[in-house]
DNA sequence: TATGAATGAGGATTCATTCAT
DNA sequence: CATGAATGAATCCTCATTCAT
């Protein structure tokens, strides 16, 4: 594993921490297995971050983004009604969980409440990093509700960033759920309840 | 630490397990300051509990019980309307969590949540046990849910069902942002979302 | 190694200890060596000690208390004369290091020197250590340079505490010596020098 | 630091190796540290000194040459009184230690006795460098001692090489003395003791 | 020659667990 | 039944050293 750039390494080794972090959870997974898993010597990681924990919140960091492009991009993208967008997320989701159930029988949860519960009252670094990871979330909830509300006048009295923050409260809770009754489709029923939490709040 | 039965000396293994399992994670605490806030010998914790695991799902188990007294009959004695029932359950966890953050200026969040999302992956044993006090609360949203419904004739389609999961899902999502975000309020937010989740659905 | 009481454990760590960081210095010596050289588990030297340099300072308190019975009370139980007890300090100092240096042609110089100037700048505990040993075996110098004084008058305008710690860094001096020059003998020498240091200042 | 030549980067590499070994011990400083303080790669390094115990031994060497310099040779041009001479010695060495004391409140002792002491065990090389400098420091003393003694006639039955071997090792007893003391005035008290052992041996 | 990046071996320390009394 | 003491296997992390350019 010699022919890369530092940033290249990195990234591999992040990859890998937010793979094996998501699977086993923080403690579950040990820096030797990391660095197996990286294809790189331990003391290599050592040099990219200086601890496991500076590692956990760099691997944060960068699911944040990659959560970002892969689910929330993709799901705008797609297209421009506030509803199908919200619907795209809980899609992208799903089939990501679905695709890891199929082939090896477990439903991983959500890899932001894993680690953050998981290292909350450790790791205020941990914490901070998931919460600015759901802060960037919210934005695209945001954008749904503000759209869907400027589309469809409605005589709710809900706050719109009460919306946003039931929202993500709902895809955190659908993932947890998945996740303690190893069952992928309880994401699709939080989708209905998110569509619900949009029309009739 | 000797003149107890052993039923006592159980119990009193499993409250201090639950209490540190609650506070710094499963991986978080040893077996040697369980013992040693238990008053107890770190052997005697293996005489009572043959493994870590075989404790924590015990103390799961237990979990639920002093959760299901505590929170939810104190909430039904309460009242008899079920949506001030809901709003008790919600209040009764509050205030525990709030006092905790007066004190400590720290939130726990949900015991269950913190455990089944750590563990998962890891131990059955732990995800059944959490599963099943689940089980045990959602008897008691499903009471609430039936008794709104028969009070209240709406246009609602969704089923009692999806309605007792939502509310479910509902409070373990207000811990989770309680305990990420270190804002007991996050479980009044969820208060209001749960009324909401009776009301209009 | 299980049939011992805990303070038989703890000095059979701390004898072992003595002997190795006074071979091979404190970071020439790991923790897997001490242990496999007391012929006991590596966590049972922290179950008694909770770090290494925890360990380093009982080690000194140890040796200290083995030195001052050892070479300096035996060397004053043999006799009352103040200038015989000081060759006889010297003498026990030589005899241990000539038959170290007899069967591993190796001189290790003074355990105290050693691991002192090896750790004065990191460890506080450790340096306070050694000082304190050196303040016992200072009484005994005290106790010699007193009674010479005492019987014989001179014109000599040194103070006793002069006297008394030129006694000290000459031992000190001499140890050094050895070890570097790999010479049991500049012992001797050293005691020559005890002695003008006594007749002539 | 690329416009350098081979030489000037090993200086600058041995003087960087002096300093951290004399403040940290030789275990305590390690070739990270080193490179970092010199304003070097740590590959670098290894170009110009095979190991770091190479390394140590040239350190020792530069060492040697630059006390020499700074310490008795100036020591010497500033008189051509022995006592004198012996006395400029203790005060060159003197300044030194008390201005690092007094900005750093530390005392580093003598950097030849610290990592011979440190490694004479464990590297015959190093070991024989510091005997090597002591030899040349010994010259000095030997000087004095010759210069005294046919300016002054006493009825001493001590030889000159035991009075120069006695100098030596009071230097080196006095810095080890204040190293461990945290006291740079135990070097003016070595030189009242270097005086007396010229007199009045 | 110089260096950015990598590494195998080993460092101190901790863990869940078991033994002997 | 309870406990003081011990342990094998890991855990995170660091070290001196080397590689590839």
């Amino acid at each position: 594993m010699k022919d890369m750039s530092k940033e290249e390494t990195s990234i591999q080794i992040l990859d890998t921490a937010i793979d094996l972090f998501w699977r086993a959870s923080y403690h579950g997974v040990n820096m030797n297995e990391l660095s197996r898993a990286a294809n790189l010597n331990k003391a290599t990681l050592y040099q990219h971050f200086s601890s496991k924990e500076k590692l956990a919140v760099a691997a944060v960091e960068r699911a944040t983004l990659r959560t970002q492009t892969f689910v929330f991009d993709t799901a705008f993208e797609a297209s421009t009604n506030p509803v199908q967008r919200l619907k795209n997320i809980y899609q992208n989701v799903f089939h990501t969980h679905r695709s890891i159930y199929e082939t090896e029988s477990i439903c991983l949860g959500c890899p932001f409440v894993n680690i953050g519960v998981e290292l909350a009252t450790t790791s205020e670094d941990v914490r901070k990093a998931v919460i600015k990871g759901f802060g960037v979330f919210q934005e695209y909830y945001e954008q749904i509700t503000s759209d869907y509300r400027a589309a469809n006048d409605s005589n709710s009295t809900s706050l719109n960033k009460e919306i946003v923050s039931a929202l993500l409260a709902n895809m955190n809770a659908c993932l947890v759920a998945s996740k303690l009754e190893k069952r992928p489709e309880a994401i699709l029923e939080g989708s209905v309840r998110a569509v619900n939490i949009l029309k009739h709040w």
